[in-house]
DNA sequence: TTATACCTGCTACTTTTTTAGCAGGTGGTG
DNA sequence: CACCACCTGCTAAAAAAGTAGCAGGTATAA
């Protein structure tokens, strides 16, 4: 049922889908413009041709361009790839990782943030019980 | 400087050595046992050679059989996979990333985990004022 | 209209990855 | 010792990925 494994992805791929996901949509140029060592043009199209083919993703006509997008919504594309780090390198360990997620950034995190760090965990806390 | 960058993992060695960071440490045979569509035990020898070569995975001796392990250190993998994803996913936030973990795996948290969460917190707060 | 500057589709080629299997070594057991 | 059951090293070939460039289409501007 799954079609579109990101694990069968290939390297070029992978990183394609990467900027994709953080872009949202792209055009090939963008994603040209933001991959290491840049092949040709013609190459990230051939490639953002393969993706769509294999239901990686999609694209619109914008124009004459053409705008891609991946197929999986973001939430699902943000769960899998969270579960996926979790499962690989925290033994599974939410709680684990979630320690790590604000050890490794502490001077980033504002008080603001902290906070509402904070209520999430407490809503959830009143949600779960 | 970066030698063993994992994003120019392929994608067999990418399976393995997400399979070597889960276990720690693990012999050509349980590294096979793991494998999605496993190839023959010769195909993951040559691999798990290459990844040594590339400098992604180092083997100690044991008795006669190699046992293989990754060569960045477990903390140094966690942070640079959590980043990735945090970027790549969740727009560079931290804030975002630990919601989207603590919700998608809301019934499997305990009431202690996700005490032991807001404490962590908490800690980072005080630390961080 | 003609030229220019974009864009995509496609095909063929090169390089890298992935694979199998042979060669050879070590240790245990009868 | 002779045999069996392991293990690794290596080579070569098959398969997949990555790439370039030609063909052709559409819009815009002179």
């Amino acid at each position: 049922m799954v079609k579109a494994d990101p694990a069968k992805l290939t390297r070029r791929e992978r990183a394609i889908m990467d900027i994709l996901h953080r872009r949202k949509r792209a055009t090939v140029h963008e994603v040209l413009a933001e991959l290491d060592e840049p092949p040709s043009y013609s190459a990230v199209r051939a490639l953002m041709r393969l993706l769509e083919e294999r239901g990686h993703a999609k694209h619109v006509q914008e124009g004459m361009t053409y705008i891609y997008s991946p197929v999986v919504s973001g939430a699902d594309a943000k769960r899998s790839a969270l579960a996926h780090v979790v499962r690989t390198f925290f033994g599974g360990s939410v709680e684990q990782a979630m320690a790590a997620l604000v050890d490794s950034s502490k001077t980033k995190l504002s008080r603001e943030e902290l906070d509402r760090m904070s209520d999430h965990i407490a809503r959830a806390k009143k949600e779960g019980r």
